[in-house]
RNA sequence: GCCGAUAUGGCUCAAUUGGCAGAGCAGCUGAUUUGUAAUCAGCAGGUUAUCGGUUCGAGUCCGAUUAUCGGCUCCA
């Protein structure tokens, strides 16, 4: 048989051969370094006997499944260690993620000391370095087998394969058994790296229905220096954690007797969102044909029986009243679409209205799990960038474009834009019941976002079962700094709902027409956009979103007269003054701005008030400096006017 | 909602087996005028998250509640 290798080169042999021995005999180096292998294009266990021709590439630690394998090896000998500490601890599922591996266990929650522990009794069982073993049973042996192991969760998981599965265990060491497709290394002897992270509770099967485990999150890498720079990498990506260090800027606090989800915006933390607000808000009237409007924050049930979250979504709505004792129930709004309906509504549209661009700056309301809520990225009360399209069916590819250029001009002046996904979110035809309409309009609703995006040429992906009952969806998603993924915007493409709250316009004939709807935001929710750019900009923001942008440092009583001239130039630059007339600890205060991401500071001493000269620091124009007051305040204004550096590269981008 | 951890002054942290709640920084007052991690002196700041229990005595032990953190689940 021929083997074909990653290079290119060939392999010949006359008999079959497991791919840990062709890696032997391609270099020892090799097979030493082996985790798994791909045969043509399958990702496969070492000890895959080959016996036809085929390509092959050995994948190692430094291939994404290589490494895998690896971590996936190192699961499997936290369970054993785990078996051994615990023998009565019942084995769940344990595979290997982004980050590293988790094992999940039937047993009493984990302390940090009851973790060192078994990180001993791992370190341990790799140091006697026992081989794994791979065999595979037919079912009903294999049933047999767990169950008297006493493991009922690997006797659930037998039952539930395919019926033409194989079934495949690895086995390691003295008598740990684990029902596994693997693949895995040859030896746990070559897990050099590890750390067990943390544990925490977790539902079998992920359903909350089913019995909550206990989870061992670890990871591991190829050397000792890899993990240690993981590690110190974790603790680093703290520093930028929006809720943390929002808090330290004096961004946003929370407070006991308010209650969880409701953060309060401080001073400097509303300043940003007012800046962010009052530049979006002119930007949708003013160039992108929006109007405005201010609807209630509560309606009557009635509104919510009509558009179905009475029924679908009471839960999640804060209800104001008793159903059962009062005439009339209200509850506060959880979005604002059928609020915008009624004013479309309000009068008889002709086709020549169209499109129409609702605008509103909206808060609304989630009744969320007391579990959920985080810092300001999961809240229980936020507002919005809200919007809502009317057009004809003939104006939805073009303004559903639009939306889409919108949302990418927001990220792009906001430096976002290299940090987004896109998601195409669609319907599960599977799951028909969750969703209003028909299959075709669906189909054909999907094809047309599937064409927009791919015209605009912007990568995605397609969700299965993500879309809004109503239609499919455009969702633009970041990562937070541990990695998690949340939906910063999105635009919704809604041919359904009009006929729900029977809105239409008048065609050119004379006949009512249905319209479209798209649902969308431009900038998100000012919340969560605020907790991206703390993170993206580890507080230091552009000084165009910067609550304050300037702070005069003097160090000389004398220099009183002078501050106040200052004080009104720099208002006049629209450039917020903190003045503090104090002298000493001059170091302290320059640090202490510093700290704050204050980007520009003026250190002002009598005698460069005399020569009409002053220090500069900013992290701007250099470390320090001595400049003209004019050049300092040009430069600021500069910098303001034009948003950031990127706010120009969008001008290149745009046509 | 579920599993676990945590809660002491504005901040960071002490407080021995249950035995007088303390320090540094920040703040305030006065003195000092020396330009980039710290001038000097003094003062003030606390019902130890809340409520209840055990005890001669609770920051410490027990229970409940609230909030925060790490996960799970959820996110129309």
């Amino acid at each position: 048989m021929k083997i074909t290798l990653k290079d290119g080169s060939f392999k010949e042999y006359d008999h079959a051969m497991a791919v840990i021995d062709i890696a032997a005999d391609i270099s020892e180096g090799l097979a030493r370094m082996a985790c798994a292998a791909e045969v043509n294009g399958q990702v496969t266990d070492l000890r895959t006997v080959v016996d036809a021709d085929c390509e092959l590439n050995i994948l190692t630690v430094k291939d994404k499944e290589g490494l895998a394998a690896y971590r996936h090896t190192c699961s499997h000998v936290l369970a054993e260690a785990v078996k051994n500490l615990y023998p009565e601890a019942k084995i769940a599922i344990g595979p290997s993620i982004d980050n590293g591996f988790y094992y999940d266990f039937d047993m009493a929650p984990l302390s940090r000391e009851d973790l060192d522990k078994i990180e001993a009794e791992m370190k341990k069982i790799i140091k006697k370095g026992a081989k794994l073993e791979r065999f595979t049973m037919p079912r009903k042996e294999a049933v047999k087998y767990m169950e008297e192991r006493q493991e009922p969760y690997k006797v659930e998981l037998i039952q539930d394969l395919p019926e033409d599965a194989e079934i495949s265990f690895y086995s390691q060491g003295e008598g740990f058994t684990d029902l596994c497709a693997g693949p895995h290394l040859m030896s746990t002897k070559s897990i050099k790296a590890f750390k067990l992270i943390s544990s925490s509770g977790a539902y079998w099967r992920g359903s909350e229905k089913n019995a909550m485990l206990t989870r061992i999150y670890g990871t591991a890498f190829a050397k000792k220096e890899e993990l240690e720079e993981y590690l110190e990498y974790l603790e680093n990506i703290k520093k930028r954690d929006h809720n943390k260090l929002g808090r330290e800027l004096e961004l946003f606090t929370t407070v006991d007797v308010i209650g969880q989800g409701l953060p309060l915006l401080m001073p400097k933390g509303q300043k940003i969102v007012q800046t962010l607000q009052r530049w979006i808000e002119d930007l949708e009237d003013n160039e992108w044909g929006y109007v405005r409007t201010k609807t209630p924050l509560m309606a009557k049930s009635d509104l919510y029986k009509i558009s179905g979250h009475w029924d679908h979504y009471k839960d999640g709505m804060f209800v104001l009243g008793d159903e059962e004792t009062d005439k009339e129930v209200f509850a506060l709004r959880p979005m604002t679409c059928p609020f915008q309906y009624y004013v479309y509504k309000a009068s008889q549209k002709s086709y020549r209205d169209l499109p129409i661009r609702y605008g509103e700056t909206s808060t609304l309301f989630r009744n969320e799990d007391s579990g959920e809520m985080h810092g300001l990225t999961r809240v229980r009360q936020f507002t919005i960038s809200e919007g809502h399209l009317v057009v004809r069916p003939d104006q939805m590819v073009e303004e559903f474009k639009n939306c889409l250029a919108l949302a990418k001009h927001c990220l792009t002046t906001l430096g976002l834009n290299d940090d987004v996904t896109y998601h195409l979110s669609k319907w599960d035809p599977e799951n028909s019941e969750k969703y209003i309409g028909d299959p075709e309009v669906w189909n054909e609703t999907e094809q047309h976002i599937r064409e927009v995006l791919t015209e605009l040429e912007i990568p995605f992906v397609e969700d299965v079962g993500e879309a809004a009952f109503y239609g499919p969806k455009v969702d633009i998603n970041a990562k937070n700094v541990y990695g998690k993924e949340d939906t910063m915007i999105t635009i919704q493409w809604d041919a359904l709902l009009a006929e729900q709250f029977d809105m239409y316009y008048i065609d050119q004939n004379g006949e009512k027409v249905r319209p479209y709807i798209i649902h969308r935001t431009s900038i998100g929710c000012y919340e969560r956009t605020l907790a991206w750019l703390i993170e993206k900009y580890e507080g230091a923001f552009p000084t165009w979103l910067c609550p304050e942008q300037v702070r005069i440092l003097p160090i000389s009583e004398k220099y009183l007269d002078y501050a106040d001239e200052l004080e009104k130039a720099l208002k006049a630059a629209r450039v917020a003054v903190t003045t503090d007339r104090r002298s000493e600890k001059i170091g302290y205060k320059i640090r202490e701005a510093q700290k704050q991401k204050v980007p520009y500071m003026l250190v002002v001493g009598q005698k460069e008030a005399e020569e009409g000269v002053v220090s500069v620091r900013s992290r701007f124009l250099g470390d320090e400096g001595q400049k003209p007051l004019a050049d300092f305040i040009a430069a600021i204004r500069a910098e303001i006017d034009n948003k950031t550096i990127r706010q120009v590269e969008v001008k290149q981008e745009q046509k």
